[in-house]
DNA sequence: TAATGGACTTAGTATACCTTAC
DNA sequence: GTAAGGTATACTAAGTCCATTA
């Protein structure tokens, strides 16, 4: 059982850094990998190497490994984590199922002082706040204290669809008009300059303020941007610019560039002077009343003009993203509040009055001909109603989750294909936490799929693969152009299934030919009131992370320990919903700085250790009350560096584990918050340590209702 | 029933800002 | 005081899902 289990865990490792290698993102890393493996500082270790064995310390530097595995039973299990054990060659030692590292189990004594240390850590931050608001009461601004507290969450929620009954605002902050560039900075034609007509020189200014990013050699984007450029030239210029390779835009380059260069070189006053403006900007445009609360709005600035940047292989790359004026946008407010005033010679395209919606302001892209809009901060009454309900429609399907899942495999033998399909693709939602997948319109957008918009070209069937049975492997571009690659067994019934929707089809023909999101939703709707595919992805999301949460606490462990094993349980969430990250630039630098320390603090714990064994032999000799001392603060240095080892390490491990993983996303969209303010109360972590001072905003009513009890 | 529009959530990246180390 | 590094925030694209229209 055990060799099985171990073959299964590499087999899954395997599959693991397959992924990683599959993205082009990842690809580009994969040597630096290599580097922080070891490789890298191999010299100057094996330098150390020696000196390290006659200390006879051997510190080993660890790393984990990730993901998720999917039992037969059909439940979705999170895999508790690998880890594997590196000596500094970088040979592995072994490897062995994770069990949380006891940092120096602490007494009780010491985990009072700790505890006694973090409250320490908060009083420091209070105080701080008080000074804060007083600063900001002095220089009126006004932040009506009460309104920060106020807990909508114990008031009544309307019910009759209406989302506000009074809203005020000022309207948007238009984006600052086009400052002409200053004579000297010239473009070239062919080799001679050529002055520009003020909107064709604005829109070269876009393009030369992307010079150094690799979008502006792609041929869509500078196919898109030539011919929407062209719109704005005159006919003059039209016919003197026939040819873009012809074009020079580095002269505009350089001066952006000195620009931004120069602002980062401002005076304290210039920069404090700013700093102001945009405060009262803030303060006037950035907030609202709604229903007697002031409340923060998300969004209040239009969107500048400038080039468009999609993501992945976007067909519209480049093109112009035209300038909103006060005629291009709709405003929506109270009937009896002050209306926002469009600035002076112009109007709004329409002011209404429209409580059904949450919206204060609307505007049409150019791009997609989709509306944009402006709305309130996610800490507002509006976002976190809306929040809270999301998690307990969750919560809901917990509550028949098993009732579902019965069904969706009987329906694995329904005599209709369009009931097949609908089944296992339901299946798939909810054991992978795919997206619903809707149609798109073709050449309009990149070419990204969801579940219901699989292609057949997307999967693959293995009957056998190595030691398993029906394997299916998945390759797609899912949401934002971001690769999704998975391998997973899966059920006999499913397996055939897909044999059968694959029959006589084309790779770009749809696998699931007979569904689509809407038939997928309505069937999800009768099953129970208020389900959609997405509540699938907040349900797995939420219930992994609690389940990892109590697999991977142990109440023993330090403050750091504990959020290391926090973050374990959100990275096992961000796996499962695919959430991933280019890997910081700044990444293997940071890595090795971090090394560097860990490092140091060893020589140092070694000499430290050194110092002990002398003072504990002085005082064999001595016997004295002033070696014994001695011997205790040798000891207690000994201890303290230890423990900050420890922390070192452990930051090591969760910024590696991290680093083509983004945590934020799910953090932010698909975790029930109160489990993790459950969690951290039960542990007495402070709140601050998982979420920022943004998130304990957001979530303010989470961390207020939620008890250490809660169960999601 | 398919297409379209509208409102809202979810998403990754660029940049501003803050902290730390020197 | 300043540069480096890390984190928070701003930004806006890209999804989901529902309602309406053709």
């Amino acid at each position: 059982k055990e060799q099985k289990k171990d073959k299964e865990r590499e087999k899954v490792k395997h599959s693991n850094s397959e992924h990683r290698e599959h993205s082009d993102k990842k690809h580009r890393d994969k040597d630096k990998v290599k580097n922080f493996d070891g490789s890298g500082e191999r010299h100057r270790e094996k330098q150390d190497k020696d000196k390290r064995r006659e200390e006879k310390v051997c510190f080993l530097k660890i790393r984990f490994f990730s993901g998720i595995v999917f039992e037969e039973n059909n439940q979705i299990k999170p895999r508790p984590f690998l880890n594997m054990l590196k000596t500094y060659d970088g040979c592995i030692l072994f490897r062995f199922e994770y069990k949380p590292k006891k940092i120096k189990t602490e007494n009780g004594k010491k985990l009072k002082k700790r505890k006694q240390e973090y409250e320490d850590e908060e009083e420091d931050i209070k105080p701080k706040k008080t000074k804060d608001k007083k600063a900001g009461a002095e220089s009126k601004k006004v932040k009506k204290e009460p309104e920060e507290k106020w807990k909508w969450w114990e008031e009544e929620r309307a019910t009759d669809g209406s989302k506000w009954r009074f809203l005020e605002h000022k309207g948007p902050v238009l984006a600052p008009p086009y400052e002409p560039l200053p004579g000297h900075v010239r473009f070239f034609y062919d080799g001679k300059p050529m002055k520009l007509s003020a909107a064709a020189e604005e829109v070269a200014t876009f393009f030369a303020k992307m010079l150094d990013h690799e979008y502006t050699t792609k041929d869509i984007f500078r196919k898109n941007f030539y011919k929407d450029w062209r719109k704005e030239m005159t006919s003059e210029e039209k016919s003197k610019i026939t040819d873009l390779t012809k074009c020079n835009f580095t002269e505009m380059s350089e001066y952006f560039k000195a620009q931004s260069e120069a602002r980062k070189q401002m005076s304290k006053e210039e920069k404090l002077k700013i700093r102001e403006e945009n405060e009262r900007i803030l303060q006037e445009y950035g907030f609202c009343v709604m229903d007697n609360h002031k409340e923060r709005i998300g969004n209040f600035r239009i969107e500048p003009p400038g080039l468009f940047r999609g993501r992945g292989d976007h067909p519209k790359m480049g093109m112009l993203k035209r300038r909103i004026r006060p005629e291009d946008i709709i405003i929506n407010c109270s009937k009896d509040s002050k209306h926002p005033k469009p600035p002076q010679g112009t109007r709004w395209k329409e002011v209404r009055h429209d409580n059904k919606v949450t919206w204060l302001v609307s505007w049409t892209e150019n791009i997609q001909g989709s509306i944009k809009y402006i709305m309130l901060n996610p800490s507002s009454r509006i976002k976190g109603e809306k929040d809270w309900q999301k998690y307990e429609t969750a919560r809901r399907l917990k509550k028949c989750v098993d009732r579902l899942r019965a069904q969706y495999r009987d329906d694995w033998k329904s005599k209709e294909m369009r009931i097949r399909q609908r089944a296992v693709a339901l299946y798939f939602i909810d054991k992978l936490a795919l997206r619903a997948g809707n149609e798109k319109e073709e050449g309009e957008t990149a070419d990204t799929v969801g579940c219901c918009s699989l292609r057949v070209e997307h999967i693959k069937l293995y009957p056998k693969m190595d030691d398993q049975e029906y394997v299916v492997e998945f390759d797609f571009l899912g949401k934002d152009s971001i690769r999704y690659y998975n391998k997973m067994p899966v059920e006999k019934r499913v397996f055939k299934n897909l044999q059968l929707f694959l029959e006589n089809k084309q790779p770009e023909d749809d696998l699931f030919d007979r569904l689509n999101t809407s038939i997928l939703n309505k069937h999800l709707q009768e099953l129970m009131d208020g389900l959609t595919a997405k509540v699938f992805r907040t349900y797995n999301a939420s219930i992994t992370l609690q389940q990892q949460l109590k697999e991977l606490t142990s109440p023993e462990e330090s403050i750091p320990a504990k959020i290391l094993s926090y973050n374990r349980a959100n990275r096992a969430v961000a796996i499962l919903c695919n959430h991933q990250r280019a890997p910081p630039k700044t990444f293997e630098k940071s890595m090795q700085n971090l090394q560097t320390k860990i490092d140091e603090k060893q020589k140092q714990l070694s000499t430290a250790r050194k110092q002990l064994k002398g003072a504990k032999t002085e005082h064999k000799a001595s016997h004295g009350d002033g070696s014994k001392k001695m011997v205790e603060v040798k000891r207690k240095a000994v201890q303290r560096l230890e423990e900050q080892l420890m922390n070192l390490q452990m930051q090591a491990t969760d910024r590696e584990e991290n680093k083509q993983i983004a945590l934020g996303t799910s953090k932010l969209n698909y975790l029930d918050p109160r489990i993790s303010v459950a969690w951290v109360k039960k542990w007495d972590v402070p709140i601050e340590k998982i979420y920022n001072k943004t998130q304990r905003e957001k979530f303010a009513w989470a961390i207020d209702m939620a008890e250490e009890d809660y169960e999601f």
